[in-house]
This record gives structure tokens, C-alpha cells and sequence, in this order.
DNA sequence: CTCCACATGTAACCGGTTACATGATTTT
DNA sequence: AAAATCATGTAACCGGTTACATGTGGAG
């Protein structure tokens, strides 16, 4: 799949890996992270497959840069990857549901699983938090330095408001489970 | 993970590698799911590090079963995970909002974006429908044919409960995007 | 007689992370 | 003088999937 974030960002235009690191950073991150490791890596790849092409910038004042560009054929292999269809949902996993669900039916054990939903109801408190307020300053920043893509920011908000009402379902269902544990358990 | 996963069930009792399959296809299985052959190789090494047992059961009727038991260091390496506190949140991967985050600008390739959103739509509300339908039944099954697991069937209800949150949002989440694609993109 | 459920395993591969390695320039 | 940011890469490892390989017994 990193081969279609790294397609897709070079369709805007041209970019380094180092760059890409910072854009999926505040955008994609969210729903899709990777190492810088990797984004060389792959590059590298596509660019022996024919779908980037490279090459090496010198900067006056901080150390060379390799920018990629997107090929005429690694645009019709992104437009092909976008109209296909995509036929099943994405599996998850998730380590605190699986806490949950393997948790101990001791009861001296219930405060440590208390103290585990209540760090992470904090933490998607303030993921919630970020998305509403730190996400529309990128977006809008975004289309400031790069009018023409205005379009891209409103999709690029769709992603953000999923991410709300993600957030929002699962500090619903912590207070829930915070409250069954707390008197049923 | 999947280490936790195979302690976990064989904390309830002795299975086979085939029977923990069937086991976490229909309770982890929406958060947390693997393929038979890693669950084999898994088992091996876990008893190859002392924490299960295994032995050969042969049955009249059916091929021989490998029954894995799990041990005393198997329980306390099991308790430690549980008591051991999750700090952060897991980082998710999801290729629909890679498809809609990177999808064309290009009003012509609007509808196979529609296309995909409303077949996920479907997806995901029979998703939520299985939720509410067919866990709680399978939640009952198991305590009706294992009463002294009561107290966990509370737990697996839970992660069930999350299920259905998570699904109501991913669906208003599509509903929002398709309308918002319909009409402003 | 064929298909399905039961049952266990190995080998090759792949996407991604961690650790290692290097080095310039700017800020504190 | 140290730390942060910019910048690029390689190698080892790891969790998990796909494909391969084998075989039993019961149901239709």
C-alpha cells in the first residue's frame, strides 16, 4: 500500500523521501505511518520499476536532496489503483481489546485494567482534541501555500472528520467499559 | 500479539491448535485474527520456551489432535502482560481512507469513488448487524456449554459492544463522505 | 464418488520496524 | 560545545500471509 501514499503524494509534484516522511506526518499519519526507512526503500523500488524517476538537488545550505518524480506510467498505475474496487473491509487489531477480552476475571487484577482504559480515554481525548483543532490549521495552511490543490483539502478533511467520529466511539465505549468494569466485574 | 492470544484461550482449558482458530474467529476475530499455519508455528515455539505443553490425542472417529496445555511459566508470562501498563495507542491502518484521501480530483472518476463508499456501506452495516445478531447468540452458546467462563463472557460481550460503536461511526462516517462527495466534490 | 470438516505442518515471501551508519548546517 | 533539524541510506529481524503438502473420516 505505501506504494500508492508515495504515487499519490507525487502527484502533487515533486518530493523528496524526506519531505513525503512530513507529509503523511500531519495527514495520512493518522490512518497510515511508516518509517523513513521505508519510504527510501520503496522509492528505490518504484524507481526500478519505472513508475518514479529521481534526481539529486544541491542545496547551497543544508545537505543534497534526491527528489523523485512521478512517471507518465506511475500515473496510470495510481489512476488504476483508484478505480479499482476495493471489495473487503480492512482487518484491525487492536492490543487494549485484546487486553480487554483476555483480561483476568481475578478481581485483585481490576485495578491495573481500570488504570489501562483510563490512560487510554485520556489519550483519545486529546487524539480527538488534535483533530479538531491542530488538523484544520494544517489543512488550511496547506491550500495557503499550495492554492491549486485546494480541491485534495476537502478530502483531506474527510479523512480528519473520520478520525473525530472515530475518536469519539471509542472514548464512548471506554466510559462504558471503564463503568461495567467498575461495578459489574 | 498472537503470543498473549494462544496463552489467553489456553487459560481457559486445553485446546488444539485448530480449535484456538475456531475460537478466534468468532470472538477476537474483528479485532485480532491470524492464519492456522502462523497459530502452529506459534505454539511451537511457545512450547519450545516452556510456556505450553503439548501432547498427541488420538481420536477414534477423526485425525489425532496436538493438545496444547498451558504451563506454570505460560501463567505467569500471561499474568505479567496483563498487569504490564499499554502507554500508547495502536496505529492504525485503514485503505479506504487511503482511497478517499488520495482519490482523483477529477470529477470523471467521481462515481468509482461512490461506487466503492457505498459498497463499504453495505459492508459495514451488515458488519454491525452481525454484532448485534449473531455474537450475543455465540456469547451464549459458550456459556450454556462452559458455565465456570461466565465472568468472561462479560469481557467478550464488551469487546462485542465496541464492534457495534465502532460500526455506527465508520457508517455515519461513509454516509457524511458520500453525501459530501455527491454534492461539493 | 466427491466434497466437506477435521487436522497438522513447512517454506517462501512480504510489508514494515529497529538498529546501524554517516554527515552537513543551524540553533541554543 | 551540544542538540536539533536536515538528509540518505543499509542490514537484520519480525509478525504475518500465501502457497504448498499430506492425510482421515463422514455426509451427500
Amino acid at each position: 500500500m505505501l506504494k500508492f501514499i508515495l504515487l499519490g503524494f507525487l502527484s502533487y509534484r515533486p518530493l523528496s523521501g524526506y519531505d513525503i516522511e512530513h507529509w503523511m506526518r500531519v495527514s495520512t499519519g493518522h490512518f497510515w505511518h511508516v518509517k523513513l526507512s521505508q519510504i527510501y526503500t520503496t522509492l528505490k523500488k518504484l524507481e526500478a520499476e519505472g513508475l518514479v524517476r529521481s534526481e539529486i538537488e544541491p542545496q547551497a545550505d543544508r545537505p543534497d536532496r534526491r527528489v523523485y518524480t512521478l512517471t507518465d506510467a506511475g500515473m496510470v498505475e495510481l489512476d488504476q489503483w483508484r478505480s479499482e474496487m476495493l471489495v473487503e473491509m480492512d482487518s484491525k487489531k487492536d492490543t487494549l481489546l485484546l487486553k480487554v477480552f483476555f483480561a483476568s476475571p481475578d478481581a485483585s487484577q481490576k485495578e491495573s485494567l481500570l488504570a489501562q482504559l483510563r490512560l487510554q480515554l485520556d489519550l483519545h481525548q486529546k487524539q480527538k482534541q488534535r483533530y479538531e483543532e491542530e488538523t484544520p490549521e494544517a489543512i488550511a495552511g496547506f491550500i495557503e501555500r499550495q492554492p491549486e490543490l485546494a480541491p485534495h483539502s476537502k478530502l483531506w478533511d474527510l479523512t480528519r472528520r473520520y478520525g473525530v467520529l472515530y475518536e469519539e466511539g471509542y472514548i464512548q465505549w471506554l466510559q462504558e467499559a471503564i463503568q461495567m468494569i467498575e461495578n459489574e466485574l
